[in-house]
DNA sequence: TTCGTGACCTAGC
DNA sequence: AGCTAGGCCACGA
């Protein structure tokens, strides 16, 4: 980093906090881009979040197949493999899922 | 800086 | 239930 100001700095900072935050999302647990996107305090920016989990790295250890859009579906295309991937993961973890797709909002009580 | 794009969202039909 | 249209906002060329 050279020079210049350091909007930088900011940028990491809201990334990081992302992260934070879909790192606490608990297993079997679902949440929207939206709901993610205010709960690590940027309300309005789902397509943000989108585009940062897209740009995650495969190593990374994030739940990122715990967001979902806010029809209750993965954003994936059904005949892509991270589409299979996302369902298969979620079951996994017991995240009930219609054959349609539709995935089953989180249950209060249970886990 | 303007323009096109997108792992989005909501409202309407 | 599914599709369309408009809105939103950040990012990269």
């Amino acid at each position: 980093m050279t020079n210049s100001h350091q909007p930088d700095t900011a940028a990491v900072s809201a990334a990081e906090r992302l992260y934070t935050v879909l790192a606490a999302i608990p297993a079997g647990t679902v949440v929207t881009y939206g709901q993610l996107a205010a709960l690590a305090g940027f309300p309005r920016r789902a397509r943000w979040v989108g585009q940062m989990l897209q740009r995650l790295p495969e190593g990374s250890r994030l739940p990122w197949h715990r967001v979902i859009n806010a029809q209750g579906r993965s954003s994936f295309p059904p005949a892509s493999p991270a589409y299979a991937r996302q369902l298969q993961l979620l079951r996994a973890e017991g995240v009930v899922i219609s054959p349609s797709g539709r995935i089953a909002l989180q249950r209060h009580g249970l886990n």
